[in-house]
DNA sequence: GATGAATGAGGGTTCATTCAT
DNA sequence: CATGAATGAACCCTCATTCAT
């Protein structure tokens, strides 16, 4: 009995962990690629290359070259969220500039670690192009709302705790979110940013709290 | 012998003002297609197709594809530059605050009246699709240069004339230049903002300089 | 009523020269532009480009594509198999050893002078390449068939005057129409032969009756 | 174990054998359609219908159209020259009059058996055509010269044994081979040719040695 | 479950031909 | 008649997807 109900158990997480495993390869190869060569030049073959598989591989983890870019985003999107999540937990009792701080930091951070997979996150969330990818178009815009929703929610506890002024309030999120893009944009255009240090999360803070005037 | 040599005249002018109506209803009608449909989604049949002409037509005014896709940005960069240079010029002797103003609202109103166009620039911009434009990529990556170069000789002006503080002098052109897109993000994640009123320039100014903070 | 029938005559007469010369000028860049980019390649906008007229004459003047490759191919076959008979009746006296020279001769002539000319219609003589061309298929295979009638002639008249031996009297004339191609072959091939002096009728001759023995 | 590695080496094995089947009916179809239609008219399509698979396994075994036609070329052109140099060493005691007319005669009768492939390369070896076809340009031409390299070699050894007369030895090889085209225009210009007997390697050697004169 | 050759719809592009000026 | 921009059928080629092994 042991022996056969610990093969029957075995087997089976013995070819799930292989089965994940494939998949978090193809997933890997899959954000290089996207990245490498766009949203449209990412090429099945070359994933599945990358991924050291062939194609029909992926598609026996993925239904369509749409699931897998959407199980890409999924993917990475859950994880920068649930770090999101973690240090708006720990930071709790921080007073707001701290929290503002922090949650600036741990995006800017996985950003960092990430930029293939913020670059294809920018295409993917572009309006026009989530008509081309109904699959997808159920959770590609969810990253920029979940996002949206939590800097929110620190928005209006900093009304609320007077630690912002409340007549631009409506305003103050999509400020923080636009700003996002700043070390982006700082390196394409800057001449200065190409190769300086990146603007950091105390840097933002501090202009938006403080304001830039004299 | 007037007349003749009229009529001699008058044929080419007349040509060449079709010629040119045609460019300039192929131009519009591949902004409308490369915004709905994406970057690499536009089909040339599409965009004959909503300029009323066929196919072979948009080949006879733009090389290929990447040719048509150049010509559209460089036009509208043209448009939007000049319009910013204007206002640079008209605004001259204003002082800091409404400078910056004036200018981010003249970027808002083009955008605003140009949205496809703004959509696909970005697309454009982005350093992964500039790699497999090579036609365009000469063009494409300028306008961001460019609106950077005159953003940056305003904020230098504003802290020679003290309206703004020398600390993070560095950071202010980026930042401003990111917080171009609040609105786009506003209506893509804000329940208020869909249909809400857009945030406006004056908004924007006063958190840029006097803070968020209370 | 001079007058009148003056200028109603000039008038047709000045504008068929002028035509005339617009359908030679046009055959003549259309000789050019079929012998350098082949039967195939040849465009209708470069045979305009090349004779200084509009895309839209050259249909003025030719049904389509295939009528001017028949016209030329008309006109030039015209023009040697007129040499060709002029040549065959003032040497009606002389020997057939003499006979076949200056025949030759003349081809050779002909053919080094309109290179162009003889490419063309070694092509559209491929067997093969007739089927495309039902407007030009009544014409082109003329002149080999002309050129093989005026040989045979001679062949004939030869085996009759004892000449040539009349074993072998029926593979005579395709024999020496085969060995026109020598001197192209020549060139290509040869190491010699890329710049050194053409085989002269002479030469082919020679072998031809007396052979390469011993 | 040895069932197992079996099976793992047969797979691959029987994958190429496909492979290789598929390759080669693809150079049978193409060499039929190219000799139809001709080297511009032969339609990828078509080549397709005629292997009985679709235009991409065209493309899967062959870069492009270009890299096609030069496979085809290459393919005949090493069965034909191969050939030759069998029965060159074959042959290399007999007298001169014997090695030519079985080296000829092996030609011939490759052509008969490959003759549209005959016609395709009548048409790629003319200069004009090499200009268009650079992928194929390598190969192309090095048939004819490659011929006419065995061809010379051969004369050469004739007018060292004397079977040649030495006066015309630089024309002989280019006459020879000028004249491998005999049959083909005794087919499409004799009128007892079509139907009648071909022409025969001994006749034509016939009258190369001994000459046409009475 | 992995493989990779075959598939074929669909895209970009060309170019002979037309016709309003 | 000459002009040359517009036309659109037809071509070459790509690549996501399938399925026999």
């Amino acid at each position: 009995m042991n022996d056969r109900s610990d093969s029957g158990v075995a087997i089976p997480n013995l070819r799930s962990r292989i089965r994940e495993a494939t998949a978090a390869a193809i997933l890997e190869a899959a954000e290089q690629v996207f990245a490498d060569h766009g949203l449209h030049g990412a090429h099945m073959n070359d994933i599945g290359a990358r991924a050291g598989v062939a194609v029909g591989t992926l598609y026996n983890h993925f239904k369509d070259r749409d699931a897998l870019l959407a199980g890409l985003l999924d993917q990475r999107a859950g994880e920068v969220l649930g770090e999101m999540d973690r240090v708006i937990a720990e930071e709790a009792r921080a007073d707001f500039r701290e929290r503002l701080t922090t949650l600036l930091r741990t995006m800017f951070t996985y950003f960092a670690a990430h930029r293939p997979f913020f670059t294809i996150f920018q295409q993917a969330e572009s309006a026009d192009l989530r008509a081309l990818y109904p699959v997808a178009g159920k959770k590609v815009p969810e990253l920029g709302l979940e996002v949206y929703g939590r800097l929110e929610k620190l928005m209006k506890s900093g009304v609320r705790g007077k630690a912002l002024r409340p007549e631009g309030a409506e305003l103050y999120t999509a400020l923080i979110m636009s700003m996002l893009r700043v070390n982006k944009i700082r390196e394409r255009c800057s001449s200065a940013g190409a190769g300086g240090p990146a603007i950091t999360p105390e840097q933002l803070v501090r202009v938006f709290l403080d304001g830039a005037g004299a």
